[in-house]
DNA sequence: GTATTATGGTATCGAGTCGATACTATAATA
DNA sequence: TATTATAGTATCGACTCGATACCATAATAC
C-alpha cells in the first residue's frame, strides 16, 4: 500500500493546475514559477519577504528564486529594498500592479468554477483533507511549514486581543496573524 | 469565496512533490515530465498508448509530447512500433527497464512517508477528495477524464464476468478494467 | 477515383526554467 | 583582525515547452 493511486490523482490535479497557469500566465509574459513566486510575496510576512524566503518556499535553488525575481521585478510587479539593519538582506514587496494581476489571475478560473461546483461544504472538506496531506508531507520532508502566525507554536497570546511572536518577541496585529512566516512551526 | 486558500494548498502538495520528483528523477537523467510520461503509458490501455494521448493526458503540445518520448526511448525506457491498422499511429510500450525503474521511483519516496504517517483511513478519506476534486476539474477544464474502463460509461456488462466497451464493441479482460483510456467517459 | 481535408507524428527554433558553480558584499564569530 | 557564515547576483549548460513548419497516412468530398 504505496498510495501510488493517490499520487496519481495528485499529480494530475496539480499538472491540470499548472497546464492552465501557463496559459493564463503566457498572456502577461509570465510564466507558472513567476506567479507562484508573485503569490507567495503577497502572503508573506515581515520575517519571509526575502529571496532566501522564497528559495524555501518553491524548494529552488537561490540562483533560480534570483532569476524569478528579476523578471517580476522587470515587469514592475515587484519591489526591492536593502534592509536597513541588515544590508545583506533584500525585502520584497508588490507594487500595485502586482497585486491585481494576482487577483485576476489566481486562483484560475478552472478551479473557481469546479469549487462552486463542489459547493462550499464539499470544497471545505476537500481543503481540510489537504490540509492534512500537506502537513504530513512537511513532516516527511523535513520543511519548513510556512503557516501563518495564527496557527504558529510560537505565537503568544498576551491579555486583550494582543498577540507576540515568541521568536522575535516582536508585537503581532491581527493583519500579521494572518501572513506567511518561514519560521513557522508546528507542534 | 473564490477558494484560493484551498488552491494554495494544491499548489504547494504539487510543488512539493514536484520537487522531490526532480531530484530522484535526476539521479537517472530524467526530468519531471518523463517520468510523468513514462506512469502514464505504464497504465494506458491499447486505445490510449500513442503519443496523441500523451498530448491530452499531460495537456501540452505534440511537439513537446515527442520530445519527451524520444528521451524515454533513448534510455531503453520504452519502444515504438508502428500500428499496423493505422500507419500514422505509433505505439508505445514500456520495457522491463521502464517498469523496473517506474516502481521504484513511483511514488516518492516523501509520498509514501507521509502516506504510511497518516494511517490507512485518513490516506483513504484524503485520496476520495482528491478524486472528487479531479472530476470537478476536469469537468471545468472540459478535458478528457482519462479514468479507467471500470469506471466508464461505456462499459457493457454482459453475462458471467465478461466486459465489453460499448465504443469499439471490443471485449475487455479484468486487467484491461483498471488501465486508463483516453476515451472514457463518466455519467 | 481523385482532390481535399483531417489526423498522427517529427524536426527545428526560441524563450524560459532550473541547478551548479563561482563570485561579491555584509554580518557574525573566533 | 582573521575566519566563517549568510544573502544575494552572475553566468553557463541541460532541459522544457510552445510555435511553426513539415511529412505520411487516413478519411471525406466531389
Amino acid at each position: 500500500m504505496s498510495g501510488l493511486r493517490g499520487y496519481e490523482l495528485v499529480e494530475r490535479i496539480g499538472n491540470l493546475l499548472r497546464v492552465e497557469l501557463r496559459q493564463e500566465g503566457a498572456k502577461h509574459g509570465l510564466q507558472p514559477a513567476h506567479l507562484q513566486a508573485l503569490a507567495y510575496f503577497a502572503r508573506a510576512n515581515r520575517y519571509s519577504n526575502t529571496p532566501a524566503a522564497l528559495t524555501e518556499y518553491l524548494g529552488v535553488t537561490k540562483g533560480t528564486a534570483s532569476q524569478t525575481l528579476m523578471v517580476l521585478e522587470g515587469f514592475r510587479l515587484v519591489t526591492k529594498r536593502e534592509d536597513k539593519d541588515d544590508r545583506r538582506v533584500t525585502r520584497v514587496a508588490l507594487t500595485a500592479k502586482g497585486r491585481s494581476l494576482l487577483d485576476k489571475l489566481l486562483p484560475p478560473a478552472v478551479w473557481r468554477c469546479a469549487n462552486t461546483d463542489l459547493g462550499a461544504a464539499t470544497a471545505h472538506r476537500v481543503e481540510a483533507a489537504m490540509a492534512e496531506l500537506l502537513c504530513a508531507l512537511q513532516i516527511a520532508n523535513q520543511s519548513r511549514t510556512f503557516g501563518v502566525c495564527n496557527t504558529c507554536a510560537h505565537l503568544l497570546h498576551e491579555d486583550g486581543r494582543k498577540f507576540r511572536c515568541g521568536l522575535t518577541a516582536e508585537p503581532l496585529s491581527s493583519d500579521d496573524l494572518q501572513l506567511i512566516c518561514r519560521e513557522h512551526a508546528v507542534g
